[in-house]
DNA sequence: CAATAATCATTCGTGCTCGAACGATAGGGT
DNA sequence: ACCCTATCGTTCGAGCACGAATGATTATTG
């Protein structure tokens, strides 16, 4: 369903690696997947793939394709790639950027509103991850707050 | 680092799908990441992409492609792909498995059993995720089974 | 102002992943 | 024995993602 599953090894970091609490690392794992799991398929319900929906998700306004690639989380090339499904289908346009030659500006189109609605509609269907009350869910989010805090993360700055 | 990153699109699915609780969504994608680099970070040091890593950890023992397909949680030509890398260096062999001749068995020669305990060593170096103490991650883990457990997992039966 | 460096989007090459379709073998029913 | 179905691994086509290199433009520096 997903674009790919990204080979969970959920086995793999939470096998030896963890120490005395198995599991952990499997439900992590999982947690993401049932996300990317409910976005594939809100994607596939409008016909579109993941990536395509990710992309129709974050043109709320039209932006460069640097700034839209900032946005998906992903590289340059990839959304070039995106972008040209996109516009071979009609849902965006590429135009000048005001200001910067260079650049590109990435809108879309009157289908591609109507679609990225669709898509909203569906997002907000039956969101995933609805089984813990409020107060587990600031737990739970205070805890992964402070696992990646004192791990060590990406430098902040290159 | 990573062999690409899924398009984390962290914003999506923790935007209006998680109601008045934002930056839940993200951490749980940021720690899968974390996860991610560490062990592609590992297979890298090797000389190993992540997935052909996922495949040596996996190869414990021989086992027929299936199964390890099955272990690595990826499809059956993911499965061919791979081992065509690993075969070709040398790392892997393709032989017949014993009471089945339409199926192959693969196995580690003996520079992947090296490579793999190399790959193991890298892995145990420094896991992720170590900022928590044993009562905190014992409450991570409770919380994240059961908001995967009262949420809708994929039909466990076809 | 001219030369250099930085930034923009793209193209190219490589790798990972999947679904569909294929030949080969295995197993069940007649 | 014979067919029919299921399973095994593979091949093929498609899409996603990245790093490196490129031409065009902008910004900076001398």
């Amino acid at each position: 369903m997903d674009t790919r599953d990204r080979g969970r090894r959920t086995a793999v970091s939470g096998g030896s690696a963890e120490g005395a609490l198995p599991g952990l690392t499997p439900l992590l794992y999982e947690a993401t997947a049932r996300l990317d799991a409910h976005f594939a398929a809100c994607a596939t319900a409008v016909g579109l793939t993941a990536a395509q929906a990710n992309a129709v998700y974050e043109l709320a306004d039209p932006v460069g394709m640097r700034e839209l690639g900032r946005r998906m989380c992903c590289e340059p090339p990839n959304v070039t790639f995106v972008v040209d499904r996109l516009e071979e289908r009609g849902l965006v346009v590429r135009g000048p950027l005001p200001g910067d030659r260079r650049a590109k500006q990435v809108a879309l189109t009157a289908d591609g509103l109507g679609l990225r609605a669709e898509l909203l509609a569906k997002l907000a269907e039956d969101p995933p991850l609805r089984g813990l009350g409020d107060a587990d869910r600031r737990t739970l989010r205070t805890l992964l707050a402070r696992a990646l805090a004192e791990s060590d993360p990406a430098p902040t700055d290159a």
